[in-house]
DNA sequence: AATGCGGGGTG
DNA sequence: CACCCAGCATT
């Protein structure tokens, strides 16, 4: 149904220039889509920029320390991603002497590589017909071959990857993969699809039927859980504690003291100030900060650091308390 | 197969 | 407000 000569012409008078795009270098391509992965392109493009000037090399991302890392990346979300990415490094530099992988099979035993990734960096990179089906991916396919099922289910999904995996094995790779996506993302779009230019009209079966707005069927996610809590803003000389959080959530990014509202503290304290109520929302859940300037009567906890104000920069949070600092005397 | 994991943009 | 985004690891 999808006529991958039309898509390809489509994209190269179409395509948006992007810093990624200039380069066929596979740890570039690998650094994208790592970051790429649930997040915006306007949201990756200066991350990207910065990132590939503080680490041009897999060897330079494979020396620097997870605290690093983190900070040159605070705000993007997901951390997880560059703590497996600083493994993948690692790993590449030790089993394949610093060059990158290169077959499938390798890189998707890397940390952070799964099937989409594996099949980007594989078309994008080398120019081998390996899917990559994302998002942008199961809207467009969805669509045009009208598959009105499910799409939070893996076994529905499965379906999309066959189709896709069928159409690039007739393409050039490199060019299909992120035509299809830059479809999805300009064209294609979840809401207001701009069908009237689309190079695909003719052969969608959702725009024949003007179902485009209902596909892809996707289930209703959960309700968020609301968290409360009390958090410390404790300034001593020119310094501020921190903590390094070791929950999953945030894990190994820096916070102020946060304790759940309500839960029994193990110091003492004088107020200083109320600052106020702060809400963040995620993804899966929502904290309420009630936001307090204290003293300490007592002394700090063990895992507490005290860091000179003017460090906090180095120092990666989460854009959750990020925004206190301006609270700082 | 289902769930947890950030933050920003959009309607 | 709800949903989505160049998904992955874990259970």
């Amino acid at each position: 149904m999808i006529d991958t000569n039309q898509l390809e012409k489509w994209y190269k008078n179409n395509k948006r220039e992007l810093p990624f795009r200039k380069t066929s270098n596979p740890y570039y391509i690998w650094v994208s889509e790592i970051m790429l992965q649930q997040t915006q392109v306007e949201t990756v493009i200066p991350y990207f920029n910065h990132f590939i000037k503080v680490y041009p090399t897999v060897n330079s991302l494979a020396n620097t320390n997870e605290d690093t890392l983190l900070s040159h990346v605070q705000g993007l979300g997901y951390y997880r991603r560059f703590k497996n990415m600083l493994k993948a490094a690692k790993t590449i530099c030790n089993d394949f002497n610093g060059g990158f992988p290169t077959s499938y099979k390798d890189l998707i035993h890397l940390s952070g590589i799964g099937e989409y990734t594996a099949g980007a960096i594989m078309s994008i990179a080398y120019h081998k017909p390996f899917a990559a089906t994302d998002g942008n991916v199961i809207r467009v396919i969805s669509r045009v071959y009208n598959i009105n099922e499910d799409m939070r289910l893996e076994k529905n999904k499965k379906l999309v990857k066959k189709i896709n995996q069928d159409l690039i094995e007739d393409s050039n790779p490199s060019v299909f993969t992120q035509a299809l996506m830059e479809l999805g993302a300009l064209i294609c779009r979840p809401k207001n699809p701009k069908c009237e230019i689309c190079p695909l009209l003719e052969n969608c079966i959702a725009y024949s039927l003007n179902l485009q707005n209902t596909l892809p069927k996707l289930s209703r996610k959960k309700d968020k859980k609301v968290m409360h809590y009390h958090v410390f803003i404790i300034e001593e000389d020119d310094c501020i504690y921190l903590r390094k959080r070791t929950e999953k959530l945030l894990g190994g990014m820096y916070e102020f003291p946060q304790y759940d509202l309500g839960h029994e503290l193990e110091f003492t304290y004088n107020i200083v100030e109320e600052i106020g109520n702060f809400k963040h929302i995620f993804t899966h859940l929502i904290w309420e900060m009630k936001v307090t300037k204290i003293d300490l009567k007592s002394k700090s906890l063990e895992d507490w650091v005290k860091v000179d104000k003017q460090d906090l920069e180095n120092y990666p949070m989460a854009k959750a308390h990020r925004k206190f600092v301006k609270h700082l005397g």
